[in-house]
DNA sequence: CCATATGTTGACTAATCGGTCAAGATTTTT
DNA sequence: AAAAATCTTGACCGATTAGTCAACATATGG
């Protein structure tokens, strides 16, 4: 059988042979768990043979590693609208708005990294430690600086997170309950903008944020 | 081998039995996910020979799905604080309260109903369709009725309602990252009690709840 | 105390899964 | 264009799993 792609280089084709595998990978994880998920699903998902995926990710774990890994990265990403603000109101505004849009855009990512943490982190476990932990603690600096200024209540920066990681993500993580709830539709752009705006007034409002 | 409890009548024992294995099931299919949870673990866990587990439980899957449904009664009865109450400040307080106190006391439950969920619902789809939308569209009015009382800010009840559980649920499902970033140590009373009433006082502030 | 119903269990089976491999195809390098 | 490197794939294998079954043990009811 000849190559599909004839216009690109061997280097080219490995990188979109991957990336296919990793979304499909990405969708399987996400809808049936690491146990449930089988590689033949993925195969099959990305159009492959399976001993191709083998060629490419040595073993399930390693695939679903990248998987992890990925997800991981644009989650740390949508800290930068965190740091460029002056305070909460534009800070946590727009980690929210970019949460949110997260969860809109790539619910299956957040399902999995769901998936992993639930599962006590067997593969992650050194990245919670380290990157996660470092993160946390600059960012609930940054709160503390803010309460400090008098910008908005005295409340344990941690719990804040925890509420906007646990509102944010909800909404990719528990997406098809969301869907049956309202009519077994998908959330129009209006019911998203709602989401978004409601969820910002609450936390804002209730952090005593000007 | 004669029986342990001689003093039980075999009806009683087969209740004991029947209790023992759903609470192993819960805790390994919370751990594994279902795909990933096997037969054996549950059996090992509960102390009990694997076709032991087949004579109560004909089958994984009714198993799971008992698991399921015993959890989702305990998601409703939660939602007795709500009804008794006169306003938003009670009644939402004392629901979040009692959410707060499941993820607590019954994580497992909590993560397995997250699983069961995230992989669109195969099992308990049914439920979401009619007890839970029945449940939810009661509650949302009650929440309307106070905004038309003007004892709360107007605000689509449907994204309050995803606020409260996605809060208080992330403490079960999330345990684990939170573990960590608390120094890889389970909240302590004084930090259970303290998330309890800062998540309360965020959101009925931030609902504009006198 | 016998007969029947109920419960227990080790051994077994069919199916599925992750992973291997060798043989061949294609592209790149020399 | 030959040689080397890279990629593709069907067939296969050992391990694991849900579920079965027949033999046995115990309890119940008459």
């Amino acid at each position: 059988m000849a190559q599909a792609k004839r216009a690109s280089s061997k280097k080219e084709r490995r990188q979109e042979s991957e990336t296919l595998i990793l979304a499909a990978a990405e969708k399987v994880f996400a809808e049936a768990g690491y146990g449930g998920a089988t590689m033949q699903l993925i195969a099959d998902l990305a159009g492959l043979p399976k001993a191709n995926l083998h060629y490419y990710f040595p073993t399930k774990e390693a695939l679903y590693r990248q998987v992890v890994e990925k997800i991981f990265q644009i989650w740390l990403e949508a800290a930068d609208a965190f740091d460029k603000a002056d305070g909460p109101r534009e800070g946590l505004g727009a980690y929210i708005d970019a949460k949110m849009e997260i969860s809109r855009r790539q619910p299956a990512g957040s399902k999995v990294w769901a998936f992993e943490v639930m599962h006590r982190a067997p593969i992650i476990q050194d990245y919670l430690e380290t990157t996660l932990m470092e993160w946390t603690k600059g960012r609930a600096q940054l709160i503390q600086g803010w309460i400090e200024d008098g910008q908005m209540d005295p409340i344990d920066p941690q719990i804040l997170l925890n509420m906007i990681w646990a509102t944010t993500q909800h909404y990719a993580d528990f997406s098809h309950q969301i869907e049956v709830l309202n009519g077994s539709q998908p959330l129009s752009d209006e019911q998203w903008n709602a989401a978004k705006a409601d969820v910002k007034n609450i936390i804002l409002k209730g952090l005593g944020v000007k």
